[in-house]
DNA sequence: GGTGAAATTGACAAGAC
DNA sequence: GTCTTGTCAATTTCACC
């Protein structure tokens, strides 16, 4: 699919705000009601826009510690790794998973409530988790960014 | 704030998909769809609902390369480090960026398109940022598990 | 805390430019 | 591909339990 500018611009807007009628829409974008409709409708129907969600304040909920946690897998087999990826992605402290290049073979990003929370985390949730050769853990002082925007 | 059962069913429901009617989320939590309605409003003057946004994936709109770029300051004299904080956060390439412990200073999640994008990226945009000491970076070889919501 | 009905406003469909 | 009109369904308010 091919974007003009008004699309992109559109796609900025709904990604910063997407409880905006349309018709506020029209207006930043100096369209008509049923043009923002149908773009909208488009981008859903071809898959761009994915889901629409509600975005909740960590502080507000007492989950304030993140942690990323370097994991390194004792071998690489298909079924160890189908598996491991599998019990990683049910943990629910887990809210990114990655498969990376470098000395490590994963990178995790945990959000808990504390450090007691995290320790339980990693002693009985993560480890428990078989194959797991070596982690590695950083801890989170200060989150300067983060966005779920992204540029079109 | 304190959150009962309803209110965390609830929050569950919205950081899966926002657009659902409140007459939907009523009949799935078996209550009015006033007192939803209420349930919302509470939640979003609270704060604990930050706000509403679209998701788009990624793949759509040509930006599927993640890397992560550890980075280490030459100092870290106040005016620095907040310089620096403030230019990154102007990155829009620059999706997420913490301060952490250990080796490095900091951890930034970069999305672009390839490899080459990388490339400009670096040399073009982070490094010309002032300060900076060493950089290490990582590439996303796989994308296992990637949520915004959170377990309440 | 909760409901149910009325008023307002936005979403959506059909047809014309 | 965008605009206008008209209908329907949603949100929001209010009186009440």
């Amino acid at each position: 699919m091919i974007f003009d500018d008004i699309d992109k611009k559109l796609l900025h807007l709904l990604q910063q705000d997407s409880k905006q009628t349309n018709k506020e829409l029209s207006l930043k974008l100096n369209l008509s009601v049923t043009a923002v409709y149908e773009r909208i409708k488009k981008l859903e129907r071809e898959g761009v826009i994915n889901k629409y969600v509600a975005l909740i304040k960590k502080e507000k909920i007492d989950k304030s510690f993140i942690a990323f946690c370097h994991i390194k897998l004792i071998q690489h087999t298909q079924e160890y790794v189908v598996k491991f990826e599998k019990d990683v992605a049910n943990l629910e402290e887990v809210v990114e998973c990655f498969h990376i290049s470098g000395d490590y073979d994963y990178l995790l990003k945990v959000i808990v409530s504390d450090m007691e929370a995290f320790r339980e985390f990693m002693v009985n949730k993560l480890t428990s988790i078989n194959h797991i050769g070596s982690t590695h853990s950083m801890f989170v002082i200060n989150e300067v960014k983060h966005t779920t925007a992204i540029r079109v």
